[in-house]
DNA sequence: AAACCAAACGCAACCGATTGTAATATTTAT
DNA sequence: ATAAATATTACAATCGGTTGCGTTTGGTTT
């Protein structure tokens, strides 16, 4: 087709008989060009149908305006609202998001964080594949200067920024609530590995447990291996064939906690006055679900958000030669009581 | 912290005392460079701990190997989905995704074309926001040889790719499924603007009604400002409302036929004996509702792959100047008959 | 009117890799 | 052994802006 047609400030210094810092400087408003020069420059840029090539501009700096989000997946309702919120802020400060899916696969993840070095990233914002253990692949962003958020799944030891909830309170909540509601067998479902924060959810369920004077059961503590509605369904045939039942299930996931309401509606069991059931996340399936599945806060946009924001604030005190201190930055989450929990109220 | 740790072609060419040009096209085993060098630069590229700058790679071509994704926001469903296929077939050919968001607000659309032309993106995939009428923004790219693609949410006069599912069958499809449950007054919801995906969903409604002898009754047709629970649920009042109301809906969204079921319920009128309901897009909250809601499915993830081949495909004819035409991409929805309209098998 | 100063703009190196073409080295053919 | 052919590698321009520093211009001060 068209060859050629791309504008650049070579041919507006050219048409102006200009050098072409001016024209740089210009288009950006330097202070050391005069509002007379500005203002010619910008017109003919506009007439000649000038756009800045900001691949070009990046070269120098060696860095793109870009924010790079390495995530599981983007299908998640949890992380596809956390983009969102980075998107939103990135947006606002003229920042660009790439988006990269490691599966949960660690090998991926471990690919795709070169691929976001090498397309010279600003900054990087991460939760963790449900594989990953060693973050070692992470270091190329600390060793280049390189912000880096891990969010929500983040690795337990590692320098660099961090957003997350507190799960072990939030696990505690999820139990006391239970508790409150007059549960006393209180069956748990987990996941992932060691230090996960499925890990923590489940340390806060045992220590509400430990509080309040409930044993803790190894037969109330299931595991599954991936977060399917399949897998929830065998644990939670599992946990409602026991001769002796628990009366409240604390699912650390929305889709967990459906799962088993749905099971326990099909075994014919009454939600919540047999069985109480406290999901997490805040899924839109649990408002969709009947009875209401009851859950925890998980603030993802916000989540986002903030992750984008520590990003651009390291990047702004990263030009003024200002340190900022890694820190762990923790937002709330809540009860949210619904239905599938409420047991009082019914009685 | 670190400086100039960056290490360069330059550095592997001054070490092995041999030009960049033969370091550049020994890293990617160009057939002009002996495989002694080919292997003697990757082994010391390795040990000094290169790792290539896709920025300063893409400036001379004066595009990045990125595909721009421009939507109305990342938290639907069928738009996660989108973009996870998008990503996955980008992924392998090793392109990378940068996804914006237009809220569907036309002013964003048009800012945001603007920003990824800026980036040089290689392609752009766009479902258009819910305000844009006019899509003039999107010519800079067919001007510029940058292959476009727009999916789902369509212009109807936009000489470029679309791939999209054939709307007026769709919708078509839906209500025959309803007429054929037995309904003889079928209400359905419609939104946004003439030639919309939805308006083409009406057309199929209003097809079907008249090939089965039924009549397109205006009282039976209400529309929604936006697709939410709350507009959907003032709608599905109007309807109920009526003093001969439907005995069937086709919600031409999920959201809209999930809201309408969950008012009936409320109402007390039994789905699907009384009312039948039927959806679309088969998002997640079709299956977890109870009853659970038929719907037509929606194949967002093959959308997102097709569109994203289809990008490649032209950016590989394009290297050898070969033309590739602008075509449409149908791809199949079918209808899933769930029990919200299952009238038959429980009489 | 000489000296001085700030404002406005130009020069040219630079960012890191790519690539057409020229130069040199190595093999093969005669 | 020498010319011809082929395999390797080097040179240098290029992509489009950015930026430190030097130069020019015009106005002020004394």
């Amino acid at each position: 087709m068209k060859e050629n047609t791309e504008v650049t400030i070579y041919d507006i210094a050219k048409k102006l008989n200009l050098a072409t810092s001016t024209i740089s400087r210009g288009l950006k408003d330097h202070h050391s060009i005069s509002k007379k020069t500005i203002q010619k420059i910008k017109k003919t840029a506009e007439e000649m149908g000038y756009s800045p090539n900001n691949l070009a501009a990046s070269l120098r700096g060696n860095k793109m305006k870009t924010i790079g989000v390495l995530i599981p997946t983007v299908t998640q309702p949890f992380l596809s609202s956390l983009i969102s919120g980075i998107e939103i802020t990135a947006q606002k400060a003229g920042y660009t998001v790439v988006i990269m899916q490691s599966h949960d696969s660690y090998k991926e993840e471990v690919n795709l964080t070169k691929s976001l070095y090498n397309n010279r990233v600003s900054g990087v914002i991460c939760s963790l594949a449900m594989e990953t253990k060693d973050t070692a692949h992470f270091k190329i962003f600390t060793d280049n200067n390189t912000p880096l958020v891990f969010v929500d799944r983040v690795p337990k030891h590692f320098e660099t920024f961090h957003v997350v909830i507190d799960n072990f309170s939030a696990g505690y909540k999820a139990t006391k609530h239970l508790i409150d509601q007059g549960c006393k067998r209180i069956a748990h479902i987990t996941a992932g590995y060691e230090y996960s924060i499925f890990y923590e959810r489940k340390n806060g369920y045992i220590q509400a447990l430990k509080d309040h004077g409930l044993p803790v059961l190894e037969e109330l503590i299931v595991k599954v291996d991936e977060i399917t509605y399949d897998e929830a369904e065998k644990v939670s045939k599992k946990l409602l064939n026991l001769k002796n039942p628990p009366d409240g299930i604390f699912a650390p996931g929305d889709i967990l906690g459906v799962s088993a309401l749905q099971f326990a509606k099909k075994r014919g069991i009454k939600v919540p006055e047999d069985l109480a059931i406290i999901g997490f996340n805040n899924d839109p399936i649990s408002l969709i679900i009947d009875p209401s599945l009851s859950t925890i806060s998980h603030p993802a946009s916000k989540m986002g958000q903030a992750s984008a924001e520590i990003i651009l604030k390291y990047l702004k005190a990263s030009k003024k030669n200002d340190e900022i201190e890694k820190q762990i930055t923790f937002l709330n989450t809540e009860v949210l009581a619904r239905e599938s929990s409420n047991k009082k109220q019914i009685k």
